[in-house]
DNA sequence: ACAATGTCAAGAGCACTGCTCTCGGTGTTG
DNA sequence: CAACACCGAGAGCAGTGCTCTTGACATTGT
């Protein structure tokens, strides 16, 4: 027998699937003029014309609505790097550096609220279930790609001695990059991406405030300044 | 006439500085264990056996209490950065780095939520007074420290170029520090900051999870290589 | 020394939140 | 066509920040 729940299925499931689409959006749109915080279960379920309990028919709490709202910044933020990426030659490492930094920066800049929730202070009592580290991944792996990239090149610095316990630390990244990228690159790399995330959280958090008068400008030369520590420069 | 309000002041004054002081205690200790958005006025008042109305008393809102707890988290982190600091050589350029980094970051591990409140995202809604900006610059002000007795040592790198746009835009730094100190040392010293402040975030929020294994190695090695960037490694 | 003034804790109340439960209607399916 | 699963509505619980009023007390000026 040939299975016909492929396309619509019942029209119950996709009425189901569309208000679940639409509870997702209207809750994004609060959370990007109110933050995390002011998420309120009620006040989506009166933008939808519902009353609230009705969503608790397909969010069973009010974290696994932030969760849906992460998996979906985490892919947003990852799209955009990738297409950004994805609009330089692929042999301009530093090109596509900063490509992705950039597009990662534009994106905070766009919904900083989203952004907190991805990369800012974990929303009390939430847990962060498993769906969410695939997405999350997605820009990182694209830096990964770079760095192997550099690595493939010859281009690299040439290396500073990494202690033992870094050596042994990083394991779990090793997995995912080729034996012959030395310890230090993906070093050079780590700091990298923290560089960027902390730039960019500063920004958000206004630590520039009295300290920075063009951010644009500095994150530019910081983020340059990146690409030569990784030998792209 | 000599004014006898000198010393204890009236009995009332006094009571009204002590429960202030309680209300400040118990509510750093609440927001120690819940986070701030976990922070309740009501929760507080009944810590102290007095009823909710009461606190308005002696805060205004709930974040008043917030800036309160912010001050002193500020304070609160000035005071052991200070402290290690002032137990290293001052001629030890690097081991006065690592011991405010190292401190730093202790203190954040400790007091994750205290951290999140003065670096993290900012509450929804509140905006930092005036207050808090003088606590605020304690930390960075041993960094710039640090940064001019480089400069004088002589021991600075070899200053990579920096765009005219970005020594413009540091303007409002360049206000602390001696003009012979180069804009490209304090580019470096901005980027040790950040490179500081992203590691512990990451690290608080579970960014370094199924990267780095052995945290404490990671962020000491990370931080001697901005040592190494600052010349003073 | 006493009355006027200012301060205080307490309580009730408003509007809001997340969440649970029950009820009656409706789509889906054996 | 009947049994079942699902769904929206509503009431209700416990909690929140915050406001207002009330009555008691301390402080102060005369």
């Amino acid at each position: 027998m040939v299975e016909p729940t492929s396309a619509p299925r019942t029209a119950r499931a996709r009425a189901r699937e569309e208000l679940t689409r639409e509870i997702v959006d209207t809750a994004r749109a609060h959370l990007s003029s109110d933050g995390a915080a002011g998420l309120s279960l009620r006040a989506v379920a009166r933008d939808l014309g519902m009353v609230s309990s009705a969503v608790y028919r397909y969010f069973p709490s009010r974290d696994e609505l932030l969760t849906a709202l992460i998996i979906d910044a985490y892919n947003a933020l990852g799209e955009a790097a990738e297409e950004a990426e994805a609009a330089v030659k692929r042999t301009d490492l530093n090109g596509r550096w900063l490509a992705i930094s950039r597009a990662t920066r534009g994106w905070a800049l766009e919904r900083p609220h989203e952004w907190s929730l991805i990369y800012g202070s974990p929303v009390p009592g939430y847990q962060a279930p498993q769906d969410t580290i695939a997405p999350a991944t997605r820009v990182t792996t694209l830096l990964i790609g770079i760095l192997i990239d550099a690595h493939m090149s010859g281009q690299t610095p040439t290396p500073l001695p990494v202690p033992r316990a870094v050596h042994t630390s990083i394991a779990p990244v090793r997995d995912d990059i080729p034996t012959s990228v030395p310890d230090d690159l993906i070093i050079r790399g780590l700091m990298a991406w923290s560089q960027l995330l902390g730039v960019i959280s500063m920004e958000l958090n206004g630590q520039f405030h009295n300290v920075l008068t063009d951010t644009d400008a500095y994150f530019d030369a910081a983020m340059n300044r990146c690409s030569i520590d990784l030998g792209i420069g």
